[in-house]
RNA sequence: GGCGCGAUAGCAAAGCGGUUAUGCCGCGGAUUGCAAAUCCGUUGUAGGCCGGUUCGACUCCGGCUCGCGCCUCCA
């Protein structure tokens, strides 16, 4: 197996190969949780699960971390209003985000480190920053001297002359130098705060991940992944700390970086800051989430993505299609199976996970399906639902996914009130009652049902 | 101001220096009591614009136009 995986380190593919032959550590940025996520934030989500089920296939051991950022100044004062802890706060929205993320298929990751459970972590990483000169104290606040860092800017090839001329950030009168960037600062009595060295304080927001990825996954991981936004400042200052804090030797901290590209939403960019976005929780109400992955699955991940309810319509019409070759097919996955185009799909998602082109497989064979009979049709379903798994689709039962309906919709027929109206029409038809049957099968479709009659029976699916 | 990305048919979205991406939508045929699904065929002059390299470019190179992103919390 060669895997190729694009880095922005070097801003190309590069042949993956892990630090441990035997094991692979990936961290991925997971959210702030201070209220529902966005389609724009499942993205990562789906990507890195993808990836992380094929890294699944080919390596005996995957380590996946995705942290949970449970302290930061929207959680505190959202808490604050609320007269509760940031932990109870943030733990709601934590639950809603597993939820929602289950939701669309991801697999749990193997551990999920909250900041605030890691706090001596981060302590001790500033602490070895200060030692190694990397970092002073100032005013009560920690800050990591950027111009000590030699490195600094590899990552988003940027320089310090150019991010002066340009910075728009103001500058704390406390910094030595402009671009120097916090790693502790004080917390107020009316503010969640820890004891510290410097005083009771709260982390800045790089130091979490830095401190986390060396607590949990040790000093040099494989892989680091997140949205494109991330790449400055927040994963160039966590090279800077997970760089700068012990000896690296030849190792980098991490060596693969990857970064997925933005959901938009006509052409700009999603984001809770513009407002435009929909919350996954709201669009789960309208669409399976299956419908959603496939729909994030449709673009290469570096690719801008344009989200639309087109968009999720087409993911909807492509995902039938699928599950129509699927019908009375098994669900568990039959490992196996053998056929040549699982070994086109590998190909392609080994391609710095080309889903797109890994699509076009799961239809090719549904045209293979489509056209099989007897012991050849069910071992090429069985390749389908194989080919699925590879991309955390197709994993439930046809029959179920024909009849699924919006949580959001109520009053509408139910499943027996169909199944009744169906042996009525059926019926009719035997008595030649085609009038009667035309009308059940009219009065249905203005309901949302479609019939379809087949040498096995009549079959329904809700629109 | 600095740095970077993109432009493909009705819609979405890929690979590839010459041979069908794929899905949805459209059209014709088969099948069907009707309908759907499926199969066969097929169209919509596809590759932002202008040059260059080449026997040949959507695919490589240069310029232009337009759009977008990061430099500030953000996936």
């Amino acid at each position: 197996m060669t895997l190729y995986l694009h880095n922005t380190l070097t801003q190309q593919k590069e042949i993956f190969t892990p630090l441990n032959p035997n094991q692979v550590t990936m961290y991925v940025c997971g959210p702030t949780v201070y209220n529902f996520v966005h389609i724009g934030n499942a993205r990562p989500v789906v990507v890195f699960d993808t990836l992380f089920r094929l890294l699944q296939r080919h390596f005996p051991k995957v380590i996946y971390a995705r942290n949970v950022t449970d302290v930061d100044d929207k959680i505190n004062a959202a808490a604050k209003a609320n007269n509760e802890s940031i932990r109870d706060f943030a733990e709601r929205y934590a639950i809603a985000y597993r939820e929602d993320m289950g939701n669309l298929n991801n697999l749990p990751p193997t551990l999920e480190p909250y900041a605030t459970d890691n706090i001596d972590a981060m302590i001790d990483q500033i602490q070895a920053l200060i030692k190694n000169g990397h970092a002073y104290e100032a005013e009560g606040h920690v800050l990591f001297q950027v111009s000590t860092d030699s490195q600094y800017g590899k990552l988003s090839k940027r320089n310090m002359d150019d991010m002066i001329a340009g910075a728009r950030v103001e500058v704390a009168p406390y910094k030595k130098e402009p671009a120097d960037f916090v790693l502790w600062k004080p917390s107020s009595d009316d503010l969640p705060g820890w004891d510290s060295p410097w005083g009771r304080g709260r982390p800045g927001w790089h130091i979490e991940c830095s401190a986390m990825i060396s607590k949990h996954l040790g000093k040099t991981i494989d892989i680091h992944g997140g949205g494109m936004d991330l790449i400055f400042p927040h994963h160039e200052n966590e090279i800077a700390q997970g760089t700068c804090c012990h000896e690296h030797g030849q190792e980098a901290f991490v060596r693969y970086w990857m970064h997925n590209g933005y959901l938009n939403i006509d052409g700009e960019k999603m984001s809770k800051s513009l407002g435009n976005f929909r919350t996954v929780r709201d669009l789960l109400q309208e669409w399976p989430g299956e419908v959603i992955r496939y729909a994030l699955l449709t673009a290469h991940y570096r690719k801008p993505l344009d989200f639309s309810g087109d968009l999720l319509a087409n993911a909807k019409s492509s995902l039938d299609r699928l599950y129509n070759t699927l019908r009375e097919s098994p669900l568990a996955v039959d490992g196996n199976v053998r056929h040549p185009q699982l070994d086109e799909l590998e190909k392609h998602l080994q391609d710095d996970l080309a889903t797109p082109q890994a699509l076009a497989v799961l239809h090719a064979l549904a045209g293979e399906i489509n056209k099989a009979q007897g012991d050849e049709k069910i071992r090429l379903q069985k390749t389908l639902r194989k080919a699925g798994d590879c991309l955390g689709l197709l994993n439930q039962d046809s029959e179920a996914w024909f009849k699924w309906q919006p949580a959001g919709k109520t009053g509408g027929l139910s499943d027996a009130e169909i199944d009744a109206l169906i042996v009525e029409r059926n019926d009719a038809k035997k008595a030649k009652n085609f009038g009667r049957a035309d009308e059940i099968r009219k009065q249905l479709k203005e309901q949302g049902i479609v019939l379809e009659d087949s040498k096995d029976g009549t079959r329904w699916t809700r629109e």
